[in-house]
RNA sequence: GGGCACAUAGCUCAGAGGUAGAGCACUACGUUGACAUCGUAGUGGUCGUAGGUUCGAUCCCUGCUGUGCCCA
C-alpha cells in the first residue's frame, strides 16, 4: 500500500533507466536523438532541463512505440570558456602568468573535465534523462580527434578550407581570433574627438573626427569624399599626424561620409574593417600598432609602448589638447563589438588564420531545408536558418588557444605547410616536397573552433570514418531538439558538415523549443540573480514534477515563464495520481492482464473506458506532433476530470457495498460480486493506461505506480481492438453529471450544507427515468444527498437536457429570485436559439454551409427550444405560487 | 531601416472559420475512509485596433498600435 503522503524523494532515487536506454532492438525501425552536449564548464541550468526533458520524452515515447532508439549523450570540451576558467583557477593558485605551459594547462583541464562530466552525468540521471550512457562521447576524445583531422584534411584538399592573412575579430583578453557569431554588438556612450591634422607646409589644416584617437599612430591616410567640395583643395596634399609628425596623404574615397563627423576620416587599415578595405582600394601600407593583448607596440613613440588601448587613448587626448590639436569633443552613441565570452571590446586584427569556405558548404545545406528533407518545428525558424546561411562569410576556424582539436597542419623551416591526418603523413609529404629526410616539421600551435567539431557530431558519434553498422542505420534518422540561438552555432553546421561528409542530411526534424525566463519574463542570468537551478527544483518537488511542468508549459513558439510556483501544478497533479492509485489499492484493484475492456456491461465502465481510449489516442497525436503541452494537459484532464471527479466518485457506491464474495455465505449477491470485479478491473486498467502514456513525461512515478498496480512493464496501450458502443452510456453519464452538478449548485445558492438530504422527482422524456433512477439512485444519493420519490410538495425545478428535476425544498423559497434566474437562463437560450435560427433562415447559409454544420444548427435549435419551453413552463408554475 | 514572432479572464497560457477554455488567483461553503499538494459551487473576457474576404471572423488577409527577438 502506498504511503499517505506523496514524496518524490522516497522513490525517484530507486530507479535507473540504464538498461532500457542501452537496449537495442535490431529488427525495429531506427531512431536516434542527439543530446546537445553540455559544456564541461558548469552545471546544468533550467534551459538544459527543458531541452533534455523534451528529448527524453521523445526518446521514451519512441521506445514505447517499438522503435530502436539510440539516445546519444555527449559532453562538450568548450574550448575558449573552459580554458579561461581553468587558467583563472591556476593563476589564482599562485602560478605566474607566463609560467604556465601548454602541457600543464592541458593536464589541469583534463582533471577538470573528469570532475565536471561526472557531475553532469549525475545531474542528467537525476532528471531522468534516459540516454545511453554506455555510449557517452566527449568532443575531444580519440575517436573525435581522428574524425576531425580527417575532415580537416578532406576540406583542405577539396579547397574548402585554406589558410589566409586576413582581418578577423580578435579578442584581446583571450588572445585569439573568434568567429562572427561570437561577436556581440552593443551600443555604448562614446565620444568623437575632432583633431587638427596640419598640412605639410603648416599653412592650413584639416579636421578629422575619430572615436579612437589612440590609433593615430597607425594612420596611413586621411580620406575625404570625392563629392565633398570642402576638401577638394586638400586632396593629393600631405598632412602631419599630430604627436608623431609622420606625413600621410589626403585621399579621396567614397567611404568618407560628408555627413558624419567632419567629413574627413583618418584611415588605419590595421585596426578597422572599413579602413582595411579603403587601404586595399588605395594601396595603402598597413601599420599594426597593437600586440595580441591590444597593447601598443614598438610602432608607436616610446612613451606609449606597452600601454593598453584605453590608457593610451586618454594619454593621446591629453597631449593633443596640450598641443592645441584638439578642436572639440562630441558625445556620441556608438555600436561596438564585444567578445561573447570575454566581454571585452574586440579589436579587428590582421593575422594568419584558417578559414572554411562556408558559403560553398552552405548551398547544399540550404537546399536540404528548401526541399523539405529537413523540417523545422515550428516552421518559421527556417527563415532564421536561411537568413544566416544565405549571408554567411568565410568562417575563421582557428583559435589561438591550447584547449581543443590541434590543427592538423605542419610547417617546414621555410613555412611550407603540410596538412595531414597525422605527423607521419605530414613527414611523408615533406619528404616528397623537399626531397630529403630529417626536415624538421612544427605543428600549427592553434586549435580549432569548438563548433567545427560539433558540426560533425551526428557522424562522429556513430564512429565515422569507420563504416559502422550504426552509422548507416541511424544517420539521417535523427531528431535534434534545441533552442533557437543554437540554429546558427550548431544546427546549421551539422547540416553543412553532414551534407559535405555524408552527402545526406543528418536528421529530418529540428524541434526548436522556447527560452526559459523568470516569472516576469526576463532572461535568466547569474548577474541578475534570477536563475533557477533545476536540481534545486527537483529536490523540492521531484524530478517528475519539474519534467511535467516543463512539458506542460512548452507551447510551440513560446517562451516559458518559470517559477517555483508553477511547478506546483505538476507536483499537485502527480499527488493526485498517487492518490488515485492509493484509492485503487484500498479497493482491491489490481491490473488484470487478461481483462477485456470489450466485455464490460455497466454503462459507467463503458463510459470511462471510452473516455480513456479517446484521451490516449489524442495524447498519441500530441506526442507525434511534438505537442508536449497538449500531451500533459490531456492526461491531466483524463485523470483529474474524468477519472477522479466522476468515475471514482460514481463507483464508490459499487465498490463499498458489502456484497459477500463467498457464494456460500448468506446475503451473497452474484450480480454485485461480478459488477464489483468489473469495476475493479476497469479502474485498474484505466489507471494503468493513463500511467503508461504519462511515462515519457514522468517516468519515475509512472514506474512506481504502475508497479504498485501490478503492471510492472510499461508498454504503449493497444486500444485498436476496443470496439465498445458507448453511445447510450455517454448519454446516461452526461445526464447523471448534469443532475449532480445542478443539485449541488442549487444547494449552494440556498446556502444549504452539501450533505443535506433532499427528495426529488425526475420527469424524463429522453431517458427512461425509472430505469435511470434504478441504476443511479445510490450514486446520486451519495454524491448529492438526493433521494428519488414519487412526489414532492414544495420544489425547486431544474431544467436538464432532456428532463426536469424537481428538488423538494421545504424551506421558504424566494420565488421572485427564482423566477428572475430562470428568466435570465431562458433569455440566454433564446438568444442562442435565435442566432441559430437566423442562420437557418438565411438562404446563403443554407446554400453554402456544410451539411454537418446545418444539421448541428438544427439539433441546437431543437435542444434549445425544448429547454426554453420547459423553462417557460417552470416560470409559469412559479408565478402561480405567488 | 529589413525580417520574424506575439497580443484571448487579474496572472500564466491553450484554442477552433459556426455556443469563448484550462491552471493559478479571487468569492462562498466544506475535513464522511484516495487526496487540504484536497473537494463543491461561483465571480471574471466586445479574444489589441481599423478595414477587407466570407452566409458567418476572435480565427483568414491588409493597415495601425504595442511587446519581444534576429539582422543591418
Amino acid at each position: 500500500m502506498l504511503d499517505k503522503i506523496f514524496d518524490a524523494k522516497s522513490f525517484e532515487g530507486n530507479f535507473s533507466f540504464d538498461r532500457e536506454a542501452s537496449t537495442r532492438v535490431p529488427d525495429a525501425e531506427p531512431f536516434m536523438i542527439l543530446l546537445p552536449p553540455p559544456n564541461i564548464t558548469g552545471s546544468l541550468h533550467i534551459g538544459h532541463a527543458l531541452c533534455f526533458t523534451l528529448q527524453d520524452i521523445v526518446a521514451r515515447y519512441k521506445r514505447l512505440k517499438g522503435y530502436d532508439v539510440l539516445f546519444q549523450p555527449g559532453i562538450d570540451h568548450a574550448g575558449i570558456v573552459t580554458q579561461l576558467l581553468v587558467e583563472k583557477q591556476i593563476y589564482a593558485s599562485g602560478v605566474e602568468r607566463g609560467a604556465l605551459t601548454r602541457e600543464k594547462l592541458l593536464k589541469e583541464i583534463w582533471f577538470w573535465k573528469e570532475d565536471s562530466s561526472g557531475a553532469i552525468i549525475n545531474q542528467l540521471k537525476k532528471l531522468g534523462i534516459s540516454c545511453d550512457f554506455s555510449r557517452l562521447r566527449f568532443t575531444l576524445d580519440e575517436k573525435s580527434k581522428k574524425a576531425v583531422s580527417k575532415i580537416f584534411v578532406n576540406l583542405y584538399r577539396s579547397g574548402l578550407l585554406y589558410r589566409g592573412h586576413r582581418m578577423v575579430n580578435w579578442d584581446p583578453l583571450i588572445g585569439s581570433a573568434i568567429s562572427d557569431l561570437e561577436v556581440v554588438e552593443k551600443e555604448i556612450e562614446g565620444h568623437l574627438w575632432h583633431i587638427k591634422y596640419e598640412l605639410e607646409n603648416g599653412e592650413d589644416y584639416i579636421t578629422v573626427a575619430t572615436s579612437r584617437p589612440e590609433t593615430i599612430f597607425g594612420d596611413v591616410a586621411v580620406a575625404v569624399n570625392p563629392k565633398d567640395p570642402r576638401y577638394k583643395k586638400f586632396v593629393g596634399k600631405k598632412v602631419k599626424i599630430p604627436l608623431v609628425d609622420r606625413l600621410v596623404p589626403v585621399i579621396e574615397d567614397k567611404y568618407a561620409d560628408p555627413e558624419k563627423g567632419t567629413g574627413a576620416v583618418k584611415i588605419t587599415p590595421a585596426h578597422d574593417f572599413n579602413d582595411y578595405e579603403v587601404g586595399l582600394r588605395n594601396k595603402l601600407p598597413v601599420i599594426d600598432i597593437f600586440n595580441e593583448k591590444a597593447e601598443l607596440n614598438e610602432e608607436v613613440p616610446e612613451m606609449f609602448r606597452g600601454m593598453g588601448r584605453f590608457e593610451a587613448r586618454n594619454k593621446v587626448v591629453d597631449l593633443l589638447e596640450k598641443k592645441g590639436a584638439l578642436v572639440k569633443v562630441e558625445d556620441i552613441k556608438q555600436i561596438l563589438p564585444f567578445g561573447d565570452r570575454s566581454g571585452v571590446i574586440l579589436e579587428p586584427r590582421i593575422t594568419n588564420q584558417w578559414f572554411v569556405n562556408a558559403e560553398k558548404l552552405a548551398r547544399p545545406a540550404i537546399r536540404a531545408v528548401k526541399e523539405g528533407k529537413i523540417k523545422f518545428i515550428p516552421k518559421h525558424w527556417e527563415n532564421l536558418y536561411f537568413e544566416w546561411l544565405g549571408n554567411i562569410r568565410p568562417w575563421c576556424v582557428s583559435r589561438q588557444i591550447w584547449w581543443g582539436h590541434r590543427i592538423p597542419a605542419w610547417y617546414g623551416p621555410d613555412g611550407q605547410v603540410f596538412v595531414a591526418e597525422n605527423e607521419d603523413d605530414a613527414k611523408k609529404q615533406a619528404l616528397e616536397f623537399y626531397g630529403k629526410h630529417d626536415v624538421k616539421l612544427v605543428q600549427d600551435e592553434d586549435v580549432l573552433d569548438t563548433w567545427f567539431s560539433s558540426g560533425m557530431w551526428p557522424f562522429i558519434t556513430l564512429d565515422w570514418p569507420e563504416n559502422s553498422k550504426d552509422l548507416s542505420r541511424f544517420y539521417s534518422n535523427m531528431v535534434v531538439v534545441t533552442g533557437f540561438d543554437i540554429i546558427f552555432f550548431w544546427v546549421s553546421r551539422m547540416i553543412m558538415m553532414g551534407m559535405y561528409a555524408m552527402k545526406e542530411v543528418p536528421f529530418k526534424e529540428v524541434y526548436i523549443h522556447g527560452l526559459v525566463r523568470d516569472k516576469h519574463g526576463n532572461k535568466m542570468s547569474k548577474s541578475k540573480g534570477n536563475v533557477i537551478d533545476p536540481l534545486v527544483l527537483c529536490d523540492k518537488y521531484g524530478a517528475d514534477a519539474v519534467r511535467y511542468t516543463l512539458a506542460y508549459m512548452s507551447s510551440p513558439g513560446r517562451d516559458l515563464k518559470m517559477s517555483d510556483r508553477v511547478v506546483e501544478t505538476g507536483r499537485n497533479f502527480l499527488t493526485k495520481l498517487w492518490n488515485v492509485v492509493r484509492f485503487a489499492q484500498m479497493n482491491g484493484c489490481v491490473y488484470n492482464g487478461s481483462f477485456d475492456p470489450n466485455e464490460v456491461t455497466h454503462p459507467l465502465n463503458k463510459w470511462i473506458i471510452v473516455e480513456a481510449k479517446n484521451t490516449i489516442s489524442a495524447v498519441e497525436e500530441a506526442y507525434k506532433s511534438y505537442r508536449f503541452d497538449d500531451a500533459a494537459r490531456l492526461i491531466y484532464q483524463g485523470v483529474w476530470n474524468s477519472l477522479c471527479d466522476w468515475y471514482m466518485e460514481f463507483v464508490k457506491t459499487i465498490l463499498q457495498q458489502s456484497a459477500f464474495t463467498d457464494a456460500s455465505a448468506e446475503g451473497y449477491d452474484l450480480n454485485q460480486t461480478l459488477l464489483k470485479k468489473d469495476v475493479r478491473d476497469t479502474m485498474a486498467w484505466v489507471i494503468v493506461q493513463f500511467i503508461r502514456v504519462l511515462y515519457p513525461i514522468a517516468p519515475f512515478i509512472s514506474k512506481k505506480l504502475s508497479g504498485e498496480l501490478g503492471a510492472v512493464e510499461i508498454v504503449w496501450p493497444k486500444l485498436d481492438n476496443i470496439q465498445l458502443d458507448s453511445t447510450e452510456a455517454v448519454k446516461q453519464v452526461e445526464l447523471l453529471k448534469e443532475i449532480i452538478t445542478s443539485v449541488r449548485s442549487i444547494k449552494q445558492s440556498f446556502h444549504m450544507p452539501q450533505n443535506e438530504e433532499l427528495n426529488a422527482v425526475l420527469d424524463g422524456n429522453t431517458v427512461e427515468s425509472s430505469t435511470f433512477i434504478q441504476t443511479y439512485d445510490k450514486i446520486i444519493y451519495r454524491m448529492t444527498g438526493v433521494s428519488f420519490v414519487d412526489n414532492v410538495a414544495m420544489s425547486v425545478p431544474i431544467v436538464l437536457n432532456g428532463a426536469i428535476l424537481r428538488i423538494g425544498i421545504d424551506r421558504k423559497i424566494d420565488v421572485q429570485k427564482e423566477i428572475a434566474a430562470f428568466k435570465k437562463e431562458m433569455d440566454d437560450c433564446v438568444k442562442m436559439r435565435d442566432a441559430a435560427l437566423f442562420r437557418l433562415n438565411n438562404e446563403d447559409f443554407m446554400n453554402k454551409a456544410t451539411e454537418e454544420v446545418i444539421s448541428e444548427h438544427n439539433r441546437r435549435v431543437e435542444a434549445l427550444s425544448e429547454k426554453i419551453s420547459k423553462t417557460e413552463y417552470i416560470i409559469r408554475s412559479l408565478e402561480a405560487m405567488q
